[in-house]
DNA sequence: CATGAATGAGGTTTCATTCAT
DNA sequence: AATGAATGAAACCTCATTCAT
């Protein structure tokens, strides 16, 4: 059996993604992780150090997901659509929870900085994952924003509409 | 003075709004409302349901404010920019707090269907928006799209930066 | 059956007095109380905001014994042996426990403005019983200390023999 | 570097003044004094063990101090004198925190004889240093017991007046 | 229509101590 | 002799809701 910091990850990482940052009790926590609290807190400042954690887990995973889910292909049109084809795998797998990171960033108050930091620096990085596929920043910075539309808003219909639309405008938006 | 019920809802608007829906209480709401619990209780039968109440208020408010602000002209690419200006103006006005609708929508159980439908049916009232003034679904759903990230992007990074960004795109997105 | 708040404040009175502040837990206050634990907070803001309760009811309480084992006598030298009398009457009611303000001020930190003040407040007072009696600031401040000097030390050695040392003491002292 | 135990000692000693006993976790003494938990429950068997060797530790240093302040008069009143100023410059140095061993008295439960007779031990031989003196019982006695108001009502209105007050005294006792 | 007291269930965090290595 | 992970029990406090009046 695995450590308990490890498992109170492996038991985050599906509990916040699920439920939400508020709505997932440290004790909710512990329990499924068969860890006591003390041992919790042993491992983790706060809750909200284990919210820091958790989306750095996130962000890996994700990323990860992402780039094993578009590789296998160098053509740029087809690797932008993989990236849309991804959320609607996403949203299969996980429900149309949306994402961890805008979720939690409506969960915290506004200066909570620690946590706001590591979101602004994952979106940044899937900013700049478009640019270095495109070279032009306002052609990459229009299709991020069509991509975190689709996130959001399959979210919202739960339906994958949105993002099959998408597909279609980049398709004419790309040379 | 007013009714009771009428200041709650007051409150409520401004406190759901500045810090969030989970973030406020009802004791917050009773005590700034100048209310007794019980009669909380009497004019909602739960925080739930003040929460729908919320959302009808702010779809009212936040479509006012938004014709009034769009109104002045018939150029159609002129109306089309003030809608971002609009956001301008209101992340000035509630720095940068994003979305009510979105926020709440990070922020309740993914089975909550009573506030889920008040939310879609206010970003469906939003994409009617656009394509009564487009005619055309891909345009105003591309736009629509624009729109809402600008709204989450702005949040996030605490800047209109993209909001100007859109301005630009959608300058020569339309014929 | 008494209210919810008075059963509170009767347990508090009996524990603070008996166990100390830092080791009588609201849970214990509550239980044997039987009162739930919002309803605690219902009345009392904090544990803190409770002690300042109980200090004010200790005080109260306190000053009341004093003057009915006091009374009944207007020769000066008598009445400044029942003071100390008194103790002794304390010490076997309350098993020698000391003085419940002093205890607390040894348990609260330092930086504590909001409890301190209650317990100068009290001991402020007592000074004042011994000046009114004396009007000599130097002699009653004099019997003031013996008088305080003989609460802690019977509390220190489970015994009355400084206050007995000290009643032949201010024998002597008083012209 | 001194060993583990000395550092706890050392430690302790600052904290146990500074903060109290109860307001000093076990955690912040290893984390201060860089040692691992279990070092500490190898050297002492419990807080309880590090409260009595605190104290012990205490008793030393407080009589070293107040030998060293008296020395260099054989002034009987003279000597009595520098022993109420060696409390000013107690609280001077340590902030009006009073008696380490009267504040530990107030904090631990009734039944603990094990600090208790440390604490008792301590206050006797004080006693004896004014005894010694003074060879006179009533005498050396009243004394003492202005000596121990005086620390604590000092501590109470962080003020030296009694102090003072009480050195005037004196001098009108001793013949 | 209005009230304020009362509640059960839960929140996050910290305590002194022990165990396996 | 030394360690750091793990713990049960308890700390103080807040939540949305209901009840008796």
């Amino acid at each position: 059996m695995s450590s308990p910091r490890d498992r109170i990850i492996e038991i985050t990482f599906d509990l916040f993604a699920k439920q939400g940052y508020n709505s997932t009790g440290i004790n909710q926590i512990i329990s499924e992780a068969g860890v006591a609290k003390a041992s919790f807190y042993l491992h983790f400042k706060s809750k909200e150090d284990l919210c820091v954690e958790f989306l750095k887990v996130r962000h890996q995973y994700w990323f990860n997901e992402l780039y094993t889910f578009s590789s296998g292909t160098n053509d740029l049109p087809e690797r932008l659509i993989r990236a849309f084809d991804f959320l609607i795998e996403m949203n299969k797998k996980e429900n149309f929870r949306g994402c961890s990171f805008l979720n939690i960033l409506s969960e915290i108050p506004v200066d909570n900085v620690k946590i706001l930091n590591v979101i602004q620096s994952h979106k940044a990085d899937l900013r700049n994952y478009f640019l270095d596929m495109l070279k032009d920043e306002v052609l990459s910075d229009h299709i991020y924003m069509l991509f975190e539309s689709s996130i959001i808003e399959s979210q919202l219909f739960r339906s994958n509409e949105l993002i099959e639309k998408s597909k279609k405008i980049i398709t004419n938006l790309i040379p």
